[in-house]
DNA sequence: AAGTAGAAGGTCAGGAAAGGTCAATAAATG
DNA sequence: CATTTATTGACCTTTCCTGACCTTCTACTT
């Protein structure tokens, strides 16, 4: 575990852990300066070691004042949430099986009955009749998406 | 947030807020001393943060007494807001535009931070891309759609 | 009333300051 | 030796900042 790119992706994990807000931010060229890399290392590390299935979460910024943003995901409901949603959801979600879903979450209040009736109204493609080609799987990987923005550590 | 623009931005929503009559009254290129900074950049932050979206009115007069005039737009709290926003939303919204109305939406506290993060984890498309023919135009669709859904009074 | 000088604010293009992408190469691994 | 993983550098996009030049308004002069 030698290489740069573990190095820096422990640096990242020290400092995540020591913060109580549930991310951090930092400047990509300012941590490529720290360990004497090119930029574009920062995104490998970013693209490999920081990602959804692992837990987090980045978001950047361009420009003067840029950023990157690093978000740890609650590893605690992560069982929860994430890795029996994410069984259960599989690649297709009929709308049936969305209410069936939905039912659960506000039972074991992880989320709340606003919540559920917003996603349910997006979900369940009234409005959307006939625009996609394959509803079910599109709603598979929405609530996929929906489950792991519930599970930020910052909201 | 340490870059100029963004620093205009709080300086101008600081006392925005501490204001009883709703608006504010200023002079461009005496805010551009204040900061140190050419008076187009003014017109920069306006533009990019005072938006109809966002909730923001900017009125000008130039010549000699010239002035700038920022308003802030309430949704009024009897559900005139549906109309106003479905007016606001039209018949396509950009990414950039929703997320200023999220951004809105959250300061007059109609949704709450989750309820945003989700409505923009879904509407950003990052998961979806491709998928769609017009995403602007879904977007706006499903926007209303949501706004129905959050406005009902059983929720 | 007409003209004009000065005092605002507006626009736009260009450059700088971030971060993003991708393909070529090097290193490690099996 | 083959394949995966890491590293680099060239080039791109987005966001911000500045300055030159433009338009509108007020006030004053004639």
């Amino acid at each position: 575990m030698g290489n740069l790119a573990d190095r820096i992706e422990e640096y990242l994990k020290r400092i995540l852990e020591q913060t109580s807000e549930g991310y951090i931010m930092l400047q990509r060229s300012e941590l490529a300066g720290v360990f004497s890399c090119v930029p574009s290392q920062i995104n490998y590390v970013l693209d490999t070691r920081f990602t959804v299935e692992r837990g987090y979460l980045v978001e950047s910024r361009r420009g003067g004042g840029g950023y990157l943003r690093i978000v740890r995901l609650e590893l605690g409901l992560e069982g929860q949430y994430q890795q029996v949603m994410r069984q259960l959801i599989g690649e297709q979600l009929s709308r049936d099986r969305l209410n069936g879903l939905m039912e659960r979450l506000v039972n074991e209040e992880l989320v709340t009955l606003r919540e559920a009736a917003l996603i349910k109204s997006i979900l369940s493609g009234d409005a959307l009749s006939g625009e996609f080609r394959d509803w079910d799987v599109l709603r598979a990987r929405l609530m996929k998406n929906i489950l792991t923005t519930l599970s930020r550590e910052d909201l």
